[in-house]
DNA sequence: GTGAAAGCGCTAACAC
DNA sequence: GTGTTAGCGCTTTCAC
C-alpha cells in the first residue's frame, strides 16, 4: 500500500514551491509562467504519476466538479437513457456524476437529497418520484446549488421536457382519424407532469373532434397497472381503442387483450407513449405498438448543458410519432 | 445563498467543543460520554440542520465512504440491473456509489480509472469492456484500493459470476436432447470470460454427445452482430439450430430467420443466454426465446458485500434455464 | 468526560 | 514569475 503523493513532493522534485505546482494543475500559466518552469513541473508530475486529491481541492475550492443525479429507477430503460445522456454531457465537461436511485421511495429520495447536500455537488438533476420532498430540496436550493428537472415540471425549478401535451394530442387525433370512437384512456399517476400533460392532450384532441372519452382510468405507469385497468376496460366489451400514458401500461393492455383473444389492431386499437424499448429487439414485439418517441437521452444532455451553463430557461424538445414501424416527425421537430 | 454550517457553530450552540460534536457524529459515545452532553449536541445539530461536509471528513479520515462502479454501458439492461444491485447494497451500508460508464471505449475506461483514483474511492467494482487497461488498474491496486470484478474474471482480481460454462453446457445438452444435430454457435467477443465460458460449455456439451458444431462465429454481443452472423449462417441452408452467447445476438438471429420466412422453433431452433429482458413485456416477444437466466442484480449485491467485507474469495452464483415460459432450477441453484 | 491543537492536501491572497 | 502563508471543515491524539 503505497503512500500517496502530495503536491509538496512534486514541488520538491521540480524544485519549485507548491503554489507553482498548483498553478500548473489549474492552468494558471496565464499569469506569465516561465515555460521551462512549467515543463519541470509537468515532468515531475509525470515521473511521480501524481494525481491531485479531489477531496482537498474540493474542500479548498468549495466546488466539487461533481453533479448529483437522482432518478426513480435506473433499471427502467427510460431513466437509464436519461442518465446516459446526462453522464455523457457531464463527462465531456469534466464533471463526474453521482448517480442516485430513489427506488421510487420517498424516504430514499429524501435521504439522497441530504447526501447530495453533504457531498457538496455543484448541481443536481432531479427526477422526482411523485410529489417531491420540498424541504430537503429547498435546503439544496438555499445553499445555492442549482437544481434542474429533466423530463418533468415541479415547483419553480427550470426543466427540460418533451411537449407531452402536444404530442399526446396529435397521437389521439391520429387514433380518431383512424375511425375509432369508443376510446378508453389509462393515465399515469396524477401529479406527475408527464402523466397529466399526456392526459390533457388526449382530452383536448377528443374534445376538438366532439368525441367523449369512453372511460378514464389512472394507473401508475407500471405494466401491472396497465394490465389491471386494461382488464376492467376490456370486460366492458364496448371499447374500440385503449390509449395509455406510457408504453409499459400499453403492454399490460396488450396482455389483457391477448387473454381475451382480442387481436390488435383488428379487434382493438392500442397506443402507448414514450417508445422506450427502442432497443433493436423491440422490433420483435408483437403486435407493434403505436406510440410517441420521447428523446430521453437528448433531454438528459440538454438538461446537463443548461445546468452547467447556468441558464435558467426551460426547454421543450421535439417528439416523434411511431406507427407501423414508420416514423414521421411531429410539429416543430426539425431540430 | 446561505452560508454553510460548520462543526464549530454546532459546538457553540451546544456549548461544547468541536471535538465533542465530532464524537457524536462518529458515534464515539462509547468513550463514556455524558448522555446529557450528547443530547445537547444532537439538539444543536437538529436546530441548525447540520450536515457534516463530506470532503472535509474524507480528507481527514483518508476514506471516502464511496464506491466506484465502472461498467461498459449503463443503458444496457444487463448492466443497469447489476448497478442497481450494487447501489442497493452499498446504500444499505452507508456508502454512495460513483457510477461510471465507459461507453465501451478503452480511452474512457482508462480515464475513469484515473478519476476513481483521484476521487479516493474506498473500493471499485469494475466490469471491463474487453481487455482491461492494466496500468491504470494497477495504480489503483497499488494504492491499496480494493477492486472486485462482478460478472467477469480478469487478472488476479476477486470476482463474482454465474457458472456460465456449466449453464451453457446444460442448455446445449437440452438442445441436443431435443433432437437438433446441425447446430451453429455465435460466441461473444474473445477474451471476455463470460463469452469464452459460454462457448466452452457449448463445445463441451456437443463433444459429450459426439456432435460436431456445424459452424462457429464470433460476434460482439450486439444485436447487429447477431443479425450479421445469423444471416450468413442461415444462408447455408443446412442449419437446424443456432445458439448464441447472449440474448441480444439471439434476437438478431430471429430477425434474420424472419426475413427468410423461417418459423421458430418449427423450422429453426434458437437459444440465447442471459435472459436480460426479464421486464414484464418480455412475454410479448414472439417467438419466446429459450435461454439461461443470469441473476445480475444478485451478482451486484454479492460483489458489493464481499468488497465491503474485505473478503477476497471468488463466488459463483446459480443460474436458471428458461424455456417456454417455465423455469427449472439448474444444478446447484438451491441457494 | 471534554477541550486544545495539529494537521489531512490543496488553493489563493499577498508578498517580493 | 515564484514563494510564503493562512486556512477550507473535519478528526484525533494528547492533555487535564
Amino acid at each position: 500500500m503505497k503512500q500517496r503523493i502530495t503536491i509538496r513532493e512534486v514541488a520538491q522534485e521540480a524544485n519549485v514551491s507548491p503554489s507553482t505546482v498548483s498553478r500548473v494543475i489549474n492552468g494558471r500559466e496565464a499569469d506569465h509562467m516561465r515555460p521551462e518552469t512549467k515543463q519541470r513541473v509537468v515532468d515531475a508530475m509525470q515521473a511521480l504519476s501524481y494525481t491531485p486529491v479531489k477531496a482537498a481541492q474540493q474542500l479548498r475550492r468549495q466546488r466539487s466538479q461533481r453533479l448529483g443525479v437522482l432518478v426513480p429507477d435506473i433499471s427502467n430503460l427510460y431513466f437509464a437513457l436519461l442518465v446516459r445522456g446526462i453522464e455523457a454531457e457531464a463527462f465531456d465537461r469534466g464533471f463526474t456524476t453521482l448517480i442516485c436511485d430513489s427506488d421510487q421511495q420517498l424516504g430514499r429520495e429524501q435521504r439522497y437529497l441530504e447526501i447530495l447536500l453533504a457531498e457538496d455537488v455543484d448541481g443536481v438533476l432531479f427526477v422526482p418520484t411523485a410529489k417531491p420532498n420540498m424541504t430537503a430540496l429547498q435546503r439544496l436550493v438555499d445553499r445555492g446549488t442549482r437544481v434542474i428537472v429533466p423530463d418533468r415540471r415541479i415547483a419553480n425549478l427550470p426543466y427540460v421536457e418533451a411537449d407531452n401535451l402536444q404530442a399526446s394530442c396529435e397521437l389521439a387525433n391520429h387514433v380518431v382519424d383512424l375511425g375509432y370512437r369508443r376510446i378508453a384512456y389509462i393515465a399515469g399517476p396524477e401529479g406527475v407532469s408527464t402523466a397529466d400533460d399526456r392526459l390533457a392532450g388526449f382530452l383536448q384532441a377528443l374534445k376538438s373532434h366532439g368525441v367523449k372519452p369512453a372511460v378514464l382510468y389512472h394507473g401508475d405507469f407500471t405494466y401491472e397497472s396497465g394490465y389491471d385497468c386494461g382488464s376492467e376496460i376490456l370486460d366492458r366489451d364496448d371499447i374500440q381503442a385503449v390509449l395509455t400514458g406510457n408504453d409499459l401500461m400499453a403492454f399490460g393492455v396488450l396482455r389483457a387483450a391477448e387473454e381475451r383473444s382480442l387481436s390488435v389492431p383488428k379487434d382493438l386499437g392500442v397506443a402507448g407513449f414514450d417508445h422506450v424499448p427502442h432497443v433493436p429487439y423491440a422490433t420483435f414485439l408483437r403486435p407493434e405498438l403505436t406510440t410517441v418517441e420521447v428523446p430521453v437521452y437528448h433531454i438528459g444532455q440538454q438538461a446537463t448543458r443548461l445546468l452547467l451553463e447556468g441558464s435558467d430557461e426551460n426547454v421543450i424538445v421535439p417528439t416523434m410519432m411511431i406507427r407501423g414501424g414508420t416514423c414521421r416527425p411531429m410539429k416543430g421537430s426539425n431540430t
